[in-house]
DNA sequence: CACCAGGACGGCG
DNA sequence: CGCCGTCATGGT
């Protein structure tokens, strides 16, 4: 019998990226470091990275197409340089570009986005993924993988077609009602991602708004991590901290003032600074749970 | 036991 | 607008 020997292919131009900075994050909540190299998911094919010596490597069952979706994934195509070198206006964001360059806001899909983040609300992120792991065990679509079986996302149609019950057992607490209402309007179809890929920032934001569990924050997350839309800044308890400890003197904020001061002070790529800032804080904190070591 | 986690939501002033 | 209590769950 013959099996098919996946093989790792290389690919060129891959400048300025730091794959784990990327990766590992907060955007997205499937990937997995395993040794060198990261096992994950692109346009929901399961793929594997490794970056050496500069390199950039990719592992996929169709190499041929994988190799441009892993590109797009990953916006290799923008020049980070010029996107830094605008934010960069200020000690603390200079620091943090300093310490995590090669950051790069992932090109992810809307509706996995969309789903994670409303998980997200009131959590952590290892429970996050503990729980999108666990939805796709349950309700995705099985595919091969190294001689072994793994599962997809779960499509808006699958979900949708499910009942609060048949959820129970993912433990989603309260976000499984607002998960299950979200995935039917998504899976009506009403839903045109490319459509709302064309909208500016303000007008996609007032669409999203509408879906049950999709607040400022998640809405903000669903347009920077999947939508294309860098000048949105996503404002949780962490960069809300942050942005006051660093730009106000600790002096307390609104969401809505953190978000507005910071788009009008980096511009139309703050969401990337907040990212940068948002993962500088996490990672440099003085105990870190989630990250051992 | 309390408190926290990449919040959302409804009620109220 | 801002503030407040509540929501389900698992970890410290």
């Amino acid at each position: 019998m013959i099996t098919l020997q996946a093989q790792w292919k290389c690919i060129k131009n891959a400048e300025d990226l730091n794959l784990e900075h990327s990766l590992l994050s907060g955007q997205a909540f499937r990937w997995k470091k395993e040794g060198n190299a990261f096992f994950g998911w692109i346009r929901n094919e399961p793929v594997a990275l490794r970056q050496e010596g500069g390199s950039l490597f990719f592992m996929a069952q169709e190499p041929d197409a994988a190799r441009g979706a892993v590109a797009e994934y990953l916006d290799l195509g923008t020049s980070l340089e010029l996107v830094l070198q605008e934010i960069d206006r200020d000690p603390p964001i200079h620091l943090a570009v300093q310490k995590l360059r090669g950051l790069r806001i992932l090109r992810q899909d809307p509706w996995e986005t969309l789903a994670g983040f409303l998980l997200s609300s009131n959590n952590n992120i290892p429970r996050v993924q503990k729980m999108v792991e666990s939805l796709c065990e349950r309700f995705g679509e099985a595919a091969e993988w190294e001689g072994g079986t793994v599962h997809r996302f779960p499509s808006a149609k699958a979900l949708a077609s499910l009942g609060e019950k048949d959820m129970a057992a993912c433990r989603l607490g309260y976000r499984a009602a607002p998960l299950l209402e979200s995935a039917r309007r998504v899976a009506r179809g009403v839903f045109d991602w490319e459509e709302l890929r064309q909208m500016d920032y303000a007008e996609a934001k007032k669409i999203l708004l509408d879906l049950p569990g999709v607040g400022e924050k998640v809405a903000d997350c669903i347009l920077l991590f999947s939508l294309d839309k860098l000048e949105a800044f996503p404002v949780d308890v962490w960069i809300k901290r942050v942005v006051e400890d660093f730009y106000f003197r600790g002096k307390r904020l609104t969401p809505k003032r953190v978000r507005r001061f910071a788009q009008e002070h980096f511009g139309r790529y703050a969401g990337v600074a907040q990212q940068y800032l948002f993962h500088y804080a996490r990672l440099f904190r003085s105990s870190n749970p989630e990250k051992p070591s």
